[in-house]
DNA sequence: ATAGTGAAATACGACGCGTATGTCAACTTC
DNA sequence: GAAGTTGACATACGCGTCGTATTTCACTAT
């Protein structure tokens, strides 16, 4: 059976955005040597720019790669819960988690603003932003929260649960601190639900 | 008055730094080349070396400056209030305005974290969290606020606050968003005010 | 079967960082 | 006050990297 063309070339996308993966998250996106990371899956950089156009394209397709596992992560850890609110919190909760692991930090929190720029002008449109913003649009509509804007709110949510992700990373004691994260994150987002 | 050899010397840091602040704002820290960057204030990349021994050594010095600045105007700002609770609302909004700056965003929010690591291990130990994190603490005491860690609700505010600046600043219309991601801070913030 | 396409390899140029070495002015010590 | 020493800064070099221009060659379509 004689590959066809159009499938080794998916193999190859594969193969880079997996070589890809684990060299930014390991070396960070600066220290990675395009030529290692190729070479590393039998191929040249002929291959990588013939396909991404640039390092950045790479970053990007990896980014996008992530950030599509994540979301939907959270979505399926948050369908476990039937109330919408518990969902979010959940969601939440489920960001900080995912972010505790060091391919998350390094590619998506850290280098991928930094290259890329901010978040919600990715081509792949972030795909947790959008989902936490699905989220709290639901929750307006049953009246649950206060008169926010959706964006705006999911922004803020997105962005403390992120940086709590970080800072508990850094931290000497992470499992000690998670659970003080969580619960924090828990107690400001409450601040969105509508008085009564 | 032949000027001695100390105050050369801090004279040429000063004009490093500020070399160093216009070129990383103006290109970002990875595009930014530090032949030109001393070429600018007339020396070489000798002097920069030897006084803040790489790349990154003056990206920390740039950071550190920039950060005290912004905790010194949150603290102007925070004063003008009487109410401790308003007067923390106030700095959040303070920082939102803020890390609206270009120069403001790419530096301490885009490329410091990506090349320098988590803010909380920055050596300058991040100025804005410390501040911030010092408010929640005197709250605490009030009884004003729910039982939280103060670390971490000091990070999750921060956090939301400045990645609702990065998004603010990167929309079409950041006037327009600027009072709604005021306001939703506000609310999400409220979040951790003690029931009554 | 043959011409053509395009994915990937190879070769090249340029640039930037960091370091090792050199130099000269400013301080010190006798 | 003059020789010696320090150290701030300049200069020169090596190494690695990215991006592109050119080439190769397997697959496809007629």
């Amino acid at each position: 059976m004689a590959k066809s063309r159009q499938e080794t070339m998916e193999e190859n996308r594969v193969k880079l955005i997996a070589a890809g993966r684990k060299a930014f998250a390991e070396k960070g996106y600066a220290a990675a040597s395009m030529d290692e990371l190729t070479a590393d899956v039998g191929l040249t950089r002929g291959a990588l720019y013939h396909n991404f156009g640039d390092k950045r394209g790479l970053l990007a397709a990896v980014v996008n790669e992530i950030d599509g596992e994540m979301a939907a992560r959270a979505k399926e850890i948050g369908g476990e819960n039937d109330d919408a609110w518990q969902s979010m919190l959940a969601e939440g909760a489920a960001y900080i988690e995912m972010a505790l692991d060091p391919e998350v930090q390094r590619i998506v929190l850290l280098d991928g603003p930094a290259v890329l720029g901010d978040p919600s002008k990715w081509p792949s449109q972030n795909s947790c932003l959008v989902a936490t913003q699905r989220s709290v649009e639901q929750l307006l509509e049953k009246g649950a929260l206060k008169p926010v804007d959706p964006e705006a709110a999911a922004r803020l949510l997105s962005g403390a649960a992120l940086n709590a992700a970080l800072w508990v990373a850094a931290s000497d004691d992470p499992k000690g601190v998670l659970p003080k994260a969580i619960d924090a994150f828990q107690s400001l987002a409450s601040g969105l639900l509508a008085d009564r």
